[in-house]
DNA sequence: AAACCTGGCAACCGCGAGACA
DNA sequence: GTGTCTCGCGGTTGCCAGGTT
């Protein structure tokens, strides 16, 4: 059996409202509110309209304390951290902006923030294109090299093909979502993921457990997943101590992976791309320039590339091991009001890390290796 | 000045979830 | 358990103002 439609299309007013329609609709919605049924609310105030339409016009343009355009850098920066972390979930996203209503806030980033972000990333492109270019270079000499020194082979030779360079490592990455297959479809699933991502709850039954809890099934990976994933997990319980803090009120203190609370040294921070597996190509690091790690806006435009973040030395990603082991050294209290300083961080890993790497939180999909400075 | 194009935004549509009978 | 209804959400459409040709 079909749907029942909501009301009779045939007798509704469509399209713009008038200044007499939207009187009338506030002054009953001052005085009364929707009473809880919104399709009946038309009829009874004499508006041929729609009641989706009615709570629609609303919650969009007449709600008190509506704000419209004008949106500032700071709402720039959460509507975009939160669109990487969460997605399209506009009425979340929305929750978190005052004043804003999910419809303004889908049109601004559907026509102007998502342009915004795209030039910046064609900008980016453009930088990597040409180290690319600088890489591929500086490979093909190398090429040479070993050509030449096949030339002059020594004895004992043991019939390798010189043509044949070793291949570079690729280390898998577990990707959040890639295990992760059931998307967040709720404010549970969200919550479930912050966690996951390294938070608590204030209301969290046990108290006990403030170790970061493995957001895939680790001990069906492989060893260095494993490796990686602890690596990351240490972040992950340095990002729990930081949430604590206001954003906007960092220590200043560094934060290295031996002991999660605090170090003196700068880690090196490098980027790369994934492969279609979600697996680190580590043949694409690159380390990254002190102008990118001060470009609050790399991490995430990186990460739309389809491409990762983290920071690590060199040391770490010749011999994949791990840093050192780290165990959460304060509890974070996050309530679900609190999102905002956990998303944040997504912009924080770029403009924030290298004086305060604790600041750090990973959304899914986003790979964060940490270990010690050299 | 007129036609055309483009971007911004309000409003609509269809669907899923949850409440309720 | 099933069907109906409402709410809320995200995607899409279409109008309109301003810019360009």
């Amino acid at each position: 059996m079909g749907r029942a439609p909501c009301c009779d299309k045939a007798n509704v007013k469509k399209g713009p409202w008038s200044p007499e329609e939207d009187a009338t609709l506030k002054a009953y919605m001052e005085k009364h509110g929707s009473g809880g049924n919104w399709i009946a609310l038309p009829q009874k105030i004499g508006l041929r309209r729609c009641g989706k339409s009615c709570r629609l016009r609303w919650l969009n343009y007449l709600r008190p304390n509506i704000k419209h355009g004008g949106f500032s850098e700071e709402e720039d920066n959460i509507i975009c951290s939160l669109y990487m972390s969460i997605g399209s979930r506009w009425s979340i996203i929305a929750a978190q902006l005052p004043g804003r209503t999910d419809n303004d806030i889908k049109n601004y980033w559907n026509t102007r923030l998502k342009k915004k972000l795209l030039g910046r990333q064609r900008k980016q492109q453009q930088v990597q294109q040409s180290r690319r270019t600088a890489s591929f270079k500086q490979e093909m000499n190398k090429r040479s090299e070993n050509i030449a020194n096949f030339i002059n082979i020594p004895a004992g030779f043991d019939n390798q093909n010189p043509y044949d360079l070793p291949e570079l490592p690729v280390v898998p990455v577990a990707n959040y979502q890639t295990h992760n297959p059931q998307l967040i479809k709720d404010q549970a699933s969200i919550k479930n993921m912050l966690i996951n991502l390294g938070g608590r709850f204030s209301h969290d039954s046990d108290t006990s457990n403030t170790s970061f809890q493995y957001p895939i099934d680790i001990l069906s990976t492989s060893s260095s997943d494993q490796q990686f994933y602890q690596s990351s997990i240490n972040v992950l319980n340095c990002t729990s101590a930081a949430n604590s803090n206001n954003y906007s009120q960092f220590p200043s203190t560094h934060c290295d992976a031996s002991n999660g609370t605090g170090g003196s040294s700068s880690p090196t921070m490098f980027h790369g791309l994934n492969d279609q597996n979600n697996n680190l190509q580590v043949d694409h690091l690159h380390q990254l320039t002190e102008l990118e790690v001060y470009d609050n806006n790399f991490a995430y435009q990186h990460q739309q590339l389809g491409g990762f973040y983290y920071q690590a030395t060199t040391e770490t990603l010749n011999n994949g091991s791990t840093a050192g082991t780290s165990t959460a050294s304060a509890e974070s209290e996050i309530s679900w009001g609190d999102i905002n300083s956990l998303v944040y961080s997504t912009q924080m890993v770029a403009g924030y890390e290298t004086s305060c790497p604790q600041a750090v939180t990973v959304p899914p999909g986003l790979h964060t290796v940490f270990a010690e400075s050299t």
